[in-house]
This record gives C-alpha cells, sequence and structure tokens, in this order.
DNA sequence: CGGTACGTTGTGGTC
DNA sequence: GACCACAGCGTACCG
C-alpha cells in the first residue's frame, strides 16, 4: 500500500466508537503501509484521530475519506499544503529492556532472596478464568503465594487485581498476596496491608 | 517553539524509564510546537518512540539527540530523506462526543428509568481515598448503590474496580454494586453475579 | 506534585 | 474471535 503524508487545513470527522470532529485547522495526516490513518495536530504524542490498519480510501470533491468496519474518519479538506509519498518505510518494532516480564522472570529465578518460604512449584502466567496470574508459588504447606508484578509504581488498581486474583484462589486454598514493584505510595501500601497483602521491592 | 518532521535512515535509541532501540531503519520523525518528538515506523497508530513537550535538542555530528529529565532520545542518522518545516501547525483538541461521562450524565438524568429504589441523594464522581464513584445513588432506606459506568463493554477490571468501591462503603453502609454498561460477556457477568454486583444495559 | 481513571485507548498474547 | 493485561502507556482532572 502506497504511505504517503498530508500537510492540509481543513476539518476532521470521525465516526464509529465514538462521534467526534477537529478543527478547522492545520494538521497532517499519515497514511501507512499497513493501511492504518492517523491525524496529528501540532501538539501531543497521541494522534488526534485515526483509524485502524486496512482502512479504504475514499476521494470525492474535496472529501477524503478513510474507512474500516464501522468506522469512518472524514477530512474536509481546504487546502493542501504539502503532501509527500513515504517510500520504504520500516515497520520494524521496538525493542525495549526493563518490562514487567523481565521484573517476573527476576522474581521466578531468584524467588529465594524476595520469600521467606519455600516453593514446591512456581509458575509463572498461571492461567485462570479471572486473568493470569504474573506468579504464583506453593509452599510445602500447599499455601498459595500470588504475586502481582508492576514494572513502575504500584497503583491502586494492581491491588484490586491482585485481589481478584487472592480471591478467587482462596475458595480452595490458604493464600497470601504480594504486590511486586519498584515503589508503592502511602495510601496504596495502607490498602495493601489492609487486605494482608504484602508489598515486594524489586527493580531493574 | 519550530515544527518540523525529518525522513530519515537510521537507529534510535530510547533511555530512560525504559530502554530501547529501534532499527536501524527508515522512519519518520515529528516535532511538534510543544517539544515533543515522536518517532513513527511505517505501521501501527502509535508511535514507535516518543518523548514528551519540553525536550530540549542537540545535535553533534550525525547525532541528533533529544533530552527531558532523565529521558533522552537518541537517533543515529545515516541518511535524510527529506525534511520539511511545519508552520502554523494547529493544536486544536478533538471534541468527542459518546463518552464515559454522558452515559453518567444520562444515569443520573433518568436515574428512575434504570433503578427500582428511589434515590434520597445521588452523587457523581463521588470521591474516596480508594478512586472516585462514577455514581452513588443513596436510598431511603440508607442502602448505598455504587456504580461504575463503561462507555464499552464491561471488562473484568471493572468489576474489581467496582468491588473496591463496594467494599469500602460496606464498612459502614449497606451496599449494592452495580455496572453499568452497553455489554457484558458471559465470564464477565458470571463473576458479577457471583459478587452479588448487577448489570445494567445503558447506551448512548 | 502525586493519585486515580479514561481512552475511538493500541497492541500482543492466550484460549 | 473473545478475553485479558501490559504500556516508556498518554492525557486529563482533582486533591
Amino acid at each position: 500500500m502506497t504511505s504517503y503524508l498530508l500537510y492540509f487545513d481543513g476539518t476532521v470527522y470521525y465516526n464509529g466508537r465514538a462521534s467526534s470532529t477537529l478543527g478547522p485547522g492545520r494538521f497532517l495526516l499519515l497514511r501507512k503501509n499497513d493501511g492504518s490513518v492517523s491525524i496529528h495536530g501540532g501538539s501531543l504524542i497521541v494522534a488526534r484521530n485515526y483509524i485502524g490498519k486496512n482502512a479504504k480510501c475514499q476521494s470525492r470533491n474535496n472529501y477524503l475519506s478513510f474507512c474500516k468496519g464501522g468506522e469512518s474518519l472524514t477530512i474536509e479538506m481546504a487546502n493542501i499544503i504539502y503532501c509527500q509519498e513515504l517510500n520504504d518505510w520500516s515497520e520494524d518494532l521496538v525493542q525495549v529492556v526493563r518490562t514487567e516480564q523481565e521484573l517476573v522472570e527476576k522474581l521466578f529465578d531468584n524467588w529465594f532472596d524476595y520469600f521467606d518460604v519455600d516453593f514446591d512449584i512456581i509458575y509463572t502466567e498461571y492461567s485462570t478464568s479471572l486473568g493470569s496470574i504474573d506468579m504464583l508459588g506453593i509452599d510445602s504447606d500447599g499455601v498459595h503465594h500470588v504475586v502481582e508484578v508492576k514494572r513502575r509504581k504500584c497503583s491502586i488498581s494492581a491491588v484490586s487485581q491482585l485481589k481478584r486474583y487472592v480471591d478467587e484462589l482462596s475458595k480452595n486454598n490458604r493464600v497470601q498476596g504480594y504486590l511486586a514493584a519498584p515503589a508503592i505510595g502511602k495510601n496504596v501500601a495502607r490498602y495493601l496491608e489492609e487486605l494482608g497483602f504484602r508489598w515486594i521491592r524489586i527493580d531493574f
């Protein structure tokens, strides 16, 4: 698919999951190899408007329109400042280090540094109907140690996520919950303690 | 601040909250009015790399570098395909309709259509230390009706969010929880029922 | 500032 | 295809 960018004056309308208008103003449209379209304004990192890959393009009079399923993105074009084809645009993905997954692996490989119990067995990404548990260790007494890992300071919703898993496993087991993260705020720490869970400091 | 776009061959390094490399390949850099920088690849809507507003720029040899606080984004430039200034780029924000807030208002204005109880008082965005409750109605018996609203099909984490509020208010009150959303999946519905909560179908 | 939640979340993985 | 969770989430808003 042909990729291009378009710098234009116009108004942008989106209809689909929600409905929105943007402008009139001067914006940048990106049409990518995968058929996705995004409209960027002069501030913010995220696109003002967008439509996912394989969007079909239609043009009529001064309207440029992209459609996909029940979604449509229409630009009422007042003036094209600048248009440029983008050839050989790479689709490489970013290689990131310091992800949550790394913290899980660190915890899995060095669990004896972080826990005061001996595990008979340890699972990672243990799947349940309520979501997958980052790490689950079972000790010789059968106590289930449920660990939710976060790559940055943990939030209150992380505690609720942990509680969801703990409550579920508590139906059939004795359970201890842990939140493993590099940092924790006071409010979250208080809530965590109130629920009988423990915070594990873990870092990259 | 001067805004521009740069289509280039090169490698991108990020360091800060995480660490990443991208490429070598051909990418598009956007430098916006607000001093933010984003690197786009030939697919996907979101930027491959980015750095927030007011990033400082430095250039040396064939390296272009943007810094902000403890974050840095560095491009090892092999070849500039082309470069273009972007003047008068609008910073208008999108005006969206069909937001969660609208659903909350709809529920607030027409609560008698959705609930079988009479409320003495109704709050929206009722603030607690564990987060703000979308809607809270108190009936003549003092029962607190806690409503979490979602603009699309509700997820299991929405149930946990609701449970967090319900548990908190249950310390001092009789409480009934509701999840108001346009749709709900089977698994989530089962979990919701198990917790004694109710689903309210609400739509735009 | 930190804390919390929304988002047309996007995107990937798993079942 | 539905479901679930992460993300350098970004961004807004309220304290």
